[in-house]
DNA sequence: CTGTTAGCGCCTTCAG
DNA sequence: CTGAAGGCGCTAACAG
């Protein structure tokens, strides 16, 4: 096996407390410079290497965070994990990442699978929009974040976009640009993110005084092929909506498939005239063809902040202040930038 | 804190073996079914959960496989994490995921980092083109796989493609589409799978006789902003290319937007007449203008075959095999798919 | 089939 | 400033 800290202590002609010492200096008293060397000098010599399982085991502590999505193939998501990734790491924390595959029920077993591996907190992206189970694991004292969407049933800090804020803008543009037959294309209702996006999309309408149709807003599945669905009986109706506004990048993406697929002639050829505003946007956006405007979330910066965040939770924890304050959840939102995409996308606009 | 073992021995009235016995049915002996029963309904009853930082202590296992990737945002990759993580979690592993942000430097201290929280294993897809790092820490008996890079210095098991034969086929579609003026926009020599799907191109030319203009093998970086630059240089020339074989998803994309880019027109507009073959291919292939074929990759199966070749080494480990019998690496190959993209791909064959 | 016992490697009071 | 000693929660012999 590995050397242990009594094989460096030998090594150093010290107590195996004193090297505790110097390789902890966390809540440790203070070691003569000297001494201090002469155990560096020895742990170096022989190679040592902290047996993390012992530490924690000790300290209750693992200096691990998981986290856990809904799923991994995902633009935004991994954005996100790159975010949180980097954060916990600069700060000596690693990243347990687990997906929940878009199952509310998987969620609930990885949760109370990674619970038990003693991490110290918790990062998730809900897949469902109950989080009764997730309040349950933050009221036993697991430090907890939540990205992206907020649930029903839990009051647990989240960072999120500003998703009726950058719909309302990209609703705007779409009118200034003199649309007024505008169709939503829209999410579940159950996810706060999607539920907000539409109220920005009503909200320009309202201000514009225009009342939406109500069979042009499309709620529903949020995935390619809902898109694509979307797409085709929208444009089979008598009078059709001439601009859309997509509730993400999925169903963007399948509503474009869907205008491709509706003349035989490739990415090149000639199609209906439909302008769409979609949020979300990725490296391909410029390549969708009826892609007018996109609203863009700094995702890597929502996960640095809630890396952040779930260290200083962590902090506060171990620092006594019990978190059954229960001032009601902070939730942080993030501007989203609206850009115009005409050929690789130049203006741009906050929300 | 919360109940331990003990609690439960006692609540049931056996003896803290009985429980582990109950608890841990590997290495364990028989117990009889009704002091079973006893032990998990007290287990129950008291909301017992297991430590596992102790039993780590103890058996020197965490159940955990550290996976460290260049980098989280890409499409492939994250198809590659999708696989193992659904094989480690089907056997009841966790998998650590980690960034080594593309740089082999950052791959050192991560893959140290992660080796002293006594994870089991380890897959990685290796930032740079030398392993010697990988291989010391597989000598000290570390289990591991590498995933779509080969490196030199190190021999490791590694599940990659037939990036030699997909690009082949490539080469080969173009050329029986008529093109014999191809061109190759490839990637960084030192990276094994770049190197491969230039042998794979040049081996197709060869077949056909042709052979290929020096200046038109442009090798170099492999992100966006390469493709895009060679896009450019290479339409420059007096007799540019007719076809293109794209090294990668990244590259094709740039030399899409340079195309974009060569007439203001957006992406409805004309332009110059270039066909690509590209290996890798995502949801968003079917809207790239100028592509042709392209070369998918089994990411997701390749992560499960990772995740199922580490599983079984970390019990070869456990079952005493020392694996210092180096019998050369051995390199498992996945096959690639070719497709015809024309207004959403259909045709299709198998490297 | 079950209980007793001795640690796994580290941290942390308590003495010195 | 440093050493000695106990124990975190669990498992794996070894007895019974």
């Amino acid at each position: 096996m590995g050397k242990t800290i009594r094989d460096v202590a030998d090594a150093a002609g010290v107590s195996t407390a004193t090297v505790s010492r110097v390789l902890a200096p966390e809540n440790s008293r203070p070691v003569a410079e000297k001494t201090r060397l002469r155990v560096t000098a020895a742990a170096e010599k022989l190679g040592y290497r902290m047996n993390y399982a012992a530490r924690s085991l000790k300290t209750q502590s693992t200096m691990t965070v998981a986290v856990v999505f809904p799923e991994l193939a995902n633009d935004f998501f991994m954005d996100v994990a790159e975010g949180i990734e980097r954060e916990l790491n600069s700060r000596g924390y690693t990243m347990l990442l687990s997906s929940s595959l878009n199952s509310i029920e998987e969620e609930k077993k990885r949760i109370s699978m990674l619970s038990d591996r003693m991490i110290d907190g918790m990062v998730v992206i809900p897949a469902g929009s109950r989080g009764e189970h997730l309040q349950s694991l933050a009221d036993q004292g697991m430090p907890m974040v939540l990205v992206d969407r907020i649930v029903e049933g839990a009051e647990i800090d989240a960072v999120t976009s500003d998703n009726e804020g950058g719909t309302f803008m990209l609703t705007r543009a779409l009118l200034a640009d003199g649309f007024k037959r505008i169709a939503f294309v829209g999410g579940e209702i159950t996810v706060s993110s999607a539920r907000e996006r539409l109220s920005g999309f009503a909200r320009a309408l309202a201000e514009a005084g225009i009342k939406p149709d109500p069979s042009w807003i499309c709620l529903g599945g949020m995935e390619v092929e809902d898109g694509y669905k979307r797409m085709g009986s929208l444009l089979k109706k008598r009078n059709p909506p001439e601009a859309m506004v997509a509730v993400n990048l999925l169903v963007h993406l399948g509503m474009e498939r869907r205008l491709l697929d509706m003349n035989g002639s490739g990415p090149n050829g000639p199609r209906p005239k439909v302008v769409i505003a979609g949020f979300d946007e990725s490296r391909y956006t410029p390549f969708l063809p009826a892609c007018r405007y996109s609203a863009s979330q700094d995702a890597v910066g929502m996960g640095r902040c809630a890396g952040q965040r779930i260290i200083e939770k962590i902090q506060e924890k171990k620092a006594g202040h019990f978190e059954g304050e229960k001032n009601g959840e902070r939730i942080i939102r993030l501007p989203v930038t609206i850009s115009r995409s005409e050929n690789g996308a130049v203006s741009k606009a906050a929300s």
